[in-house]
Formats: structure tokens, sequence, C-alpha cells
RNA sequence: GCCGCGUUGGUAAAUCGGUUAAUACACCUCCCUUUCACGGAGGAAUGACGGGUUCGACUCCCGUACGCGGUACCA
């Protein structure tokens, strides 16, 4: 019995739960889905749940609709999360800006244990304090162990004078007190051992004067409560980790901490550093997963799902960026992903993002899509460009043109003719080979055309064979004038494909205008 | 400056001490196709540098260089 309820216990804790935790400041950047895939990944794959929680501490930064639009590009990615603000669950609420009063009593207890202290310091203050440290050899100096005595706060002062302080309401925040000379480790799960000397870090705010905690206290205390099993988040928060470390300790909840992984970020193109939204603007790609329209400024930042990506695709290219399973295998569906993705194989490097190859993936989606679905995704674009059609005709033409698209949009570049008759001809391409026996050809297959009850690709292609050899015309001569009539120019699938689709009355009537066209 | 992390072709990358160092994208040539794409055949192109350890290092260790990240009352 005891033995049942010790093992029981020991699954309840063992649950896995991860969560994504951004703040609401813009456009969802492709390394913080990928982040999301990660995760996701992770819970999925160990029958654990995934949360998302709101890092709202920061009001200066909050930008409306930020949430919803996170909420939303996560549903487009069918990475949907178990609990959220947006769904509640049992660890609610999910937004920190919510969670306010928690964080101030955890970090009252950390001042009270001596791991913490109040400092009254104003900006101005602070920098200059930095002004007056600052040396070429130094250049950013801290509010460290040595910085702190200097500084006007619970440690300098006496506790008259902090407790008299704190009674006139003066602004102060909590910034913790690293340890002087102390070595803070932990494994990483994808970088192993890590470990940090407790000089280099300083006092980090742990409560700001509004009373919201700063990330550092609210990923801890939330983590915590929300009984968080694993951490995955980028690289850029390496740095910090040993605060988070000494602060699971600090408070108490040292066997509760979460394993930790820091994920490889990804990569400009080109040089180097993170990949950011200027880059994208610079070289012509999205770096955030859908539009994202500033509210401010209007300004709309295009998005991986406005300029025709599959969700499917743009998670398996995601995942390929710092992971492989080591087969070579790179085309990956939800249940394969979950199945084969481990920690194990995220590399410790970052990775260059490359669109080319991102829209090779995506084209790769798009082949392997079915023309219904196709025909579906692409009838809205088709009425943005004033057009209209059934979705079985639309289906047709996207299974003709799919092997050519990297983007659903493209339906329209490869085969805008289909929808409308060509308003410009090539016909530099066929005037040098053109002749007065060419143009008699395409009169007399209009006839036969004319005549023809049964318009199928067969029919077409043999009847135009037929004449062209009783009129002793080479075949191939006359393929590229007649594809210059039906689509204007040399573009486009197999020629009597087509005409097929167009139907008779319109291949004619193309054949007419075309003719015109090269002989005027 | 300091601290941390990293470094295999242009890009993503396999290899977990022994290979002619995979594969994919991109690029080039040819074939197919009198458009393009798909498909097929081929090509060019990679272990930053210097020391160790070892019979043997891309692989392990130590330096150096370079890159990135952090060094906020932002996350």
């Amino acid at each position: 019995m005891k033995l049942q309820y010790f093992t029981f216990a020991l699954m309840q804790q063992q649950k896995v739960r991860v969560r994504f935790a951004p703040s609401p400041t813009g456009g969802l950047h492709l390394g913080g889905v990928r982040t999301v895939l990660f995760n996701y990944l992770f819970a999925k794959q160990h029958g654990g749940e995934f949360v998302l929680r709101i890092e709202d501490t920061d009001q200066a930064r909050y930008v409306p609709g930020a949430e919803e639009y996170i909420i939303e590009c996560l549903r487009w990615c069918g990475l949907n999360a178990d609990e959220g603000p947006h769904i509640g669950g049992p660890f609610a609420p999910y937004r920190q800006s919510e969670r306010k009063e928690t964080y101030r009593q955890f970090a009252e207890q950390l001042v009270k244990n001596g791991y913490a202290y109040y400092a009254f310091d104003t900006t101005e203050e602070l920098e200059a304090m930095r002004a007056k440290l600052k040396t070429p050899e130094n250049p950013s100096p801290q509010y460290n162990h040595a910085a702190r005595l200097q500084m006007r706060n619970s440690i300098s002062l006496s506790a008259e004078e902090t407790a008299a302080l704190l009674e006139k309401g003066t602004p102060h925040v909590i910034r913790i007190k690293m340890p002087a000379n102390e070595e803070v480790g932990f494994t990483d799960l994808i970088r192993g051992h890590v470990q940090f000397n407790t000089d280099t870090v300083d006092d980090k705010v742990l409560l700001k004067a509004d009373g919201m905690p700063t990330y550092h206290l609210a990923v801890v205390v939330d983590d915590y409560q929300m009984k968080i099993t694993h951490a995955f988040r980028g690289e850029e928060w390496l740095p910090s980790a040993p605060v988070h470390l000494l602060l699971w300790k600090y408070l108490g909840w040292e066997s509760d901490m979460p394993e930790w992984a820091h994920l490889p970020l990804i990569l400009k193109p080109d040089g180097h550093g993170k990949l950011s939204k200027r880059d994208g603007d610079r070289l012509g790609f999205p770096v955030y997963a859908m539009n994202w329209t500033d509210p401010k400024t209007n300004e709309i930042t295009k998005g991986f799902r406005e300029i025709g990506f599959l969700p499917e695709a743009f998670l398996n290219m995601l995942v390929m960026l710092g992971w492989n399973d080591g087969t070579g295998k790179e085309i990956f569906s939800m249940p394969e992903m979950i199945e084969r993705f481990s920690l194990e194989r995220v590399h410790k490097s970052g990775a260059k993002f490359d669109f080319e190859k991102a829209k090779w993936f995506n084209h790769e989606y798009i082949v392997a899509t079915d023309n219904d679905k196709l025909a579906e995704l692409f009838l809205p674009v088709l009425k943005e460009k004033g057009e209209n059609a059934s979705l079985e005709y639309i289906s047709k033409i996207a299974g003709m043109i799919k092997e050519r698209c990297h983007f659903v949009n493209e339906i329209w570049d490869h085969g805008f003719f289909f929808f409308q008759q060509p308003k410009t001809y090539d016909v530099a391409a066929v005037k040098p080979k053109w002749s007065a026996e060419k143009t008699q050809f395409f009169m007399d297959w209009a006839s036969v055309l004319e005549t023809m009850s049964d318009f199928s690709l067969e029919t077409i292609e043999e009847s135009f064979k037929q004449l062209a050899t009783s009129m002793n015309i080479k075949v191939g001569e006359l393929q590229l004038p007649f594809r210059i009539m039906l689509c204007g120019g040399k573009f486009g699938p197999t020629v009597f494909n087509i005409a097929e689709t167009l139907g008779k009355h319109e291949t004619i009537e193309r054949i007419v205008k075309g003719l015109d066209a090269i002989n005027a």
C-alpha cells in the first residue's frame, strides 16, 4: 500500500510539463516558434503537458494584441497549449501581470533570509555609478558585491535608515545578493555541464520599483508553482542561468528545479548574429510566423503564413534547424517528429537561416498536398487577383503546376493564363521562324477543332500531329507558337493539357487572337 | 574588458578513434522536354590554427584565433 502510494506520487511528480513563455511585445519570431516546437515535441513524446505563459511584466513594452496574435500563430501551426491564458488550467492565472501579488512575498522572503536586499538607487544614481566605474578595461560595470557597498541599499545603510526609507514609501527594488566567489553549475540537457563563478554576475533586480517582478524572479516562481519539469529557452539566457539556479536554491525549491536546455540560436543567413526582423526586411523573406501589424504605426510585417507557407512545411523546416535524427531523413510528419525528436541530437551551435532551403521544404509539401486542398488554399489568392473559378477547375490546374511552385500563391504566377486571356504575347519567340504555312496550319486546325465533339487531350494532340504531318511541318516547330497563343509566353505545363483544360471554345478563340498578334 | 557558449563544403549537416568525410538545399554541366518545373547522370566545394594523447584523430585534452551571446528596474 505504502509502496503503491510512493510509486504513484513519483509518477505524478515525473509528469512532464513544459512551457513557452513569450513576452507580448510584437510579432512571433521563427526562433520562438522553433522553441515552441521543441517544447511541444518533447511534451507529446513523454505524454506530458505544454503550457503557455505570458511574460508581461514590462508594462512599458507591452503591445496590445500581441497575446492574441501569439495564440493565433500557435493555432495555425497546430502547436496548441494544454493550459494558457486563453483556455485556463489548474495553475491559472497564466499572465504574470495577474500574478503580481505572488512575487512580492517571495522577494520579501529572500530579503528576510539574507539572500536579497532593498535598493533605493535612482536611475540617475545607477547611471552615475556606471559612468564613474567605467574604464576601457571594464566598459560595463556591474552592481555587484563590491559596488553595492557604495550604493544606497539595505546592506550599505543601517537597519534604521532602511526602515525609515521603507516607511516613507521610498521607491525601491529588491536585488539578489550574489555571493562572493562561489561556483554555480548545472547540467544542461544540450550542452552538458556548465559552470559560472558568482563574482562575474551582478546583483540582478528581482522586484522592480513598480512591484512587478523581473524575468529572473518570475520565471523561477512560475516554473515552480506551475510544476514545470523541463525548461527550454534560447541560448541568450545561458549567462543568467546562475541567477535562476541560486534563486531555486534560496527559495528552498532546489529539488523541484526543472532540467534546463538552452537551445542554439537561429542566425542571419549572411554575416553573423541573431536573425532579426530587420534581416528579413533587408533580404526579402519573413521572420515572423504570421503577418504582424504594428498597432502604433500600422506597419505590416510579412509572415510565413501569408506568403504561402503550409504550417506543416514551416514546422518541418524549423525542426531541421538545429536538430536531425541522424539518418539523413528530412521530411517528417508531426507524428514522426514526436516519435524521433531527441534533445541529445540538438546541436550546440547556432544555425544560419537559409530561405532557399525553407522554400524547398514548402515545395515538397505542396507537391504532396492533394489538389483539392490546394484549390481551397488558392481560392482566396485568386479572388484577390479579381478572378474566380470553381474549385474543380482550380484543382485540375493545381495538379498540373504544383511541381513548379514553392508557395501556394505561385499557382497564380505559373497558371494565371488559365483564368485570363494573355494580355501580351512573346512574339519574339516565334517570329524568326514564322511562316505563312504556319498561319495556314493554325487556321485549318482551328476549323478541325471546331468540328470536334470529344475535346480531349488525346484527340487534340492526335489531330494536331496529323495535320502537321499532312502539311509537312515539324510538330515541334508548332508547339511553341501554340503555347504562345494560349499562354502569351514560354511557360506553363504541356500545351495539350492547357488546351484541354481551357476547353474548345476558349482554345479556338486564343488561337485566333494569337494569330492576329503574331501576324500583326 | 569580463563571463559563458560555439567553430565539418556557400547553407543545413552525418560521423560518436580506423570511411575514397555521407546526404539535402543552392550552384555548374549534360540527358529528358522545342517553355518552365519534375525526373535522371555527372561536377565543383568541407574538418579555423598550433600543440599534445594514441599504432591511428574531424572525433579526446590543452592553448590560440575567430564568431556569437550576456554584461538593463527588457525579455
